[in-house]
DNA sequence: CTGGATCCCAATAGATACTG
DNA sequence: CAGTATCTATTGGGATCCAG
């Protein structure tokens, strides 16, 4: 099954957070579909940091029941799945952003480029936009 | 122990994220010593999600070996231990915010005072100013 | 082939009781 | 007050299997 959250979260803004992407692998989900256009399956699987197929399955399922993301048929081949994300989860992307600058002020092992860290940091708005476009 | 990630980060600062703080409790832990002051074992062991004692001192050892903690003996009371954030933790402040501003508009049940969010949105800088003034 | 489901064992989570 | 110890329940994850 999904995996359950037995933390209530009513009236905490920062429960719910907990709740939608309190795990290991939730969080990179959303990077690999957010940040790099990932749809399928496959292409979820063969992430960096090796997730097994049915933790990929269930959190897939647990996306979409939490309203991160929908599943449809690709249009070019209805034997295909995509998984594309939701309002919900593209209105992560300040979030995510942040997350971004801070790890790279932290982890001394983060790759994101110096110019690409001052662009963001100059104009997150404009950042996110860039971001969001894609899926507009 | 403290619980074994097994994610390589090397080089994303989301993974790295994911490291630091994707699990359930972590991050409500954050937000009870960065949003709630709390500073005590025994405080944070009441937090209304209910955290069992053992997962609590597991969290705690992890996030201090992450950085994100300091314990040190309470100079008021040579037996009392205080916990209190980083630099690095307080530098999460502006993720939290992105958070409770997600939260607030993608849960019915959050219970952020509307005119609270209105002044975080007008200037997140002086919000997440203010967050931090009782650390510094 | 893609998108999973199943099985099975290892690892973690968690409740509760206990202790310096 | 700030944790351990112990014991059980859940979950994670690799390998493999199966359906469309």
């Amino acid at each position: 099954m999904t995996p359950k959250y037995k933390v209530d979260h009513t009236g905490c803004p920062i429960a719910f957070a907990a709740e939608a992407f309190g795990d290991k692998w939730t969080l990179l989900i959303l990077r690999e579909v957010l940040l790099f256009k990932k749809k399928h399956f496959d292409e979820l699987l063969s992430m960096r940091e090796g997730i097994a197929s049915n933790i990929l399955a269930s959190r897939l399922k647990g996306m979409e029941a939490s309203g991160l993301l929908v599943k449809q048929e690709d249009p070019a081949n209805g034997r295909r799945v995509i998984y594309s994300p939701t309002e919900k989860a593209l209105d992560l992307l300040p979030a995510c952003v942040e997350l971004i600058l801070w790890a790279s002020k932290h982890d001394p092992e983060t790759g994101v480029p110096a110019d690409m860290l001052a662009r963001i940091r100059r104009n997150r708005a404009k950042a996110i936009r860039e971001m969001r476009a894609p899926f507009d």
